[in-house]
DNA sequence: ATAATATGTAAAGCGAACTTGACAAAATAT
DNA sequence: ATATTTTGTCAAGTTCGCTTTACATATTAT
């Protein structure tokens, strides 16, 4: 799933070690959710959102979701 | 976690069965999530919040996570 | 140039999320 | 009262999110 962490985390010169403690997760976590290997579990979506003051909608892309449940998949 | 998809749902008079067909999921996995079994994944949270025409934050409630936050833990 | 920091990736392992099939109890309809 | 629908739950199995350890490469600082 596309997400706008690494754009946020840049435009706060974070690392994605900080930005791992900072939502008590580790760096390989962060840095998987960035290249999209795997896809945030709810409470850590809403950590790194919150984190950024953002909400979860605006912080991750659902767009692929709509579209599979538009094709009813 | 707690959620409002108890109450969303029967303000619309569906059953678990009917929500669950319509974000493409099972029976037992609607009432895992309303029995607080367990947390839904980050796409099904979409799903379920986006059929009712809500957003996550809304359907979903992150205090107890903010709390855990606050707390350091 | 070299040291330090940051990022990508991989493997092994654990628990959580989800599925399928099934059964019983509770609620609703006839 | 009885049939139907709905809900709760359980067990077994699969996949996914996450952790830890570790190593290699890339980027940045001195």
């Amino acid at each position: 799933m596309k997400t706008r962490i690494k754009e946020l985390r840049k435009a706060q010169k974070l690392s994605q070690e900080e930005l791992a403690a900072a939502v008590c997760t580790t760096r390989q976590t962060i840095n998987a959710i960035e290249v999209e290997k795997y896809t945030a579990s709810l409470p850590l979506a809403y950590k790194i959102a919150h984190y950024f003051k953002q909400s979860i909608e605006d912080v991750f892309d659902f767009s692929q979701i709509e579209q599979e449940m538009r094709d009813n998949v």
